[in-house]
DNA sequence: TAGCGCGAAACGCGTTACTG
DNA sequence: CAGTAACGCGTTTCGCGCTA
């Protein structure tokens, strides 16, 4: 016999328009829409029927759920054709100018977060633990690192010369970000903009590696 | 009858706002 | 400043109508 019904795999028209419920509701408001919103826009009036779709969805694969926060849903597939988001934290400000103080003695405050596809990612850092730090400063112009761009860093202690990192001058309770070379008699930070000084480090002065750079987002100023 | 699609309402829990 | 009321939100339960 001839069924008009729905086959078990396959979407709905319900389960379509929640999806683009989803993505134009994120697109908007740069977070996810809550059950009852969804509710309300895809015309459903309980949120348990929301919640069962969602669990549809989740099976089918094409979402992906966290229970333990309210708003905890995700896009997957083909709705984001750059692939996964990885979701890294901004730890704070990093100088590419002249170096500053910092405000904590960690180095860094919390911030804010960057979502980058991991599609754009070096594939050897993907599942690392990045972090993300904003550049201030032109010191690293030359380096297409500019003032309020967003660096990506893989935390690492050691760096080979010539690789850029963010790294704390104990003494002096700085931290910078720059080319990193390891000379004779200290360490060598160098600025890629020419109008910048390197600054040495003498052996008898400590410097710890914070992170090298992995990734950049650069800032694209479109108001001028 | 079993299972699905759906709705209403109660519930639980964390966060925010208010108040003495 | 503690106590609590209000709110936002997700989850669970129950029940109804339909159909294979």
């Amino acid at each position: 016999m001839m069924m008009m019904v729905r086959k078990s795999k396959g979407l709905g028209e319900r389960h379509q328009k929640i999806l683009e419920f989803i993505e134009s509701y994120q697109r908007e408001y740069q977070h996810p829409p809550s059950i009852r919103e969804i509710g309300e826009h895809c015309k459903i009036s309980s949120t348990s029927v929301v919640n069962y779709y969602l669990d549809q969805l989740e099976k089918e694969g094409l979402l992906e759920r966290d229970r333990k926060i309210s708003r905890g849903m995700r896009l997957v597939g083909n709705n984001n054709p750059l692939g996964d988001l990885l979701r890294v934290p901004v730890l704070g400000v990093i100088q590419a100018g002249e170096p500053i103080l910092v405000p904590d003695e960690a180095g860094f405050t919390p911030e804010d977060s960057v979502e980058i596809a991991t599609s754009l990612m070096p594939s050897k850092e993907k599942g690392k633990d990045l972090f993300a730090l904003k550049v201030q400063g032109e010191s690293m112009i030359d380096a297409m690192v500019n003032d309020g761009d967003i660096v990506i860093l893989k935390p690492v202690q050691d760096a080979r010369n010539g690789e850029m990192v963010a790294v704390w001058l104990n003494e002096r309770s700085e931290t910078t970000l720059k080319y990193y070379y390891k000379e004779k008699d200290g360490y060598r930070l160098q600025p890629a903009n020419p109008q910048f000084k390197p600054i040495l480090i003498k052996k008898n002065e400590s410097l710890q590696i914070k992170g090298k750079v992995v990734m950049v987002i650069r800032k694209v100023d479109r108001y001028n």
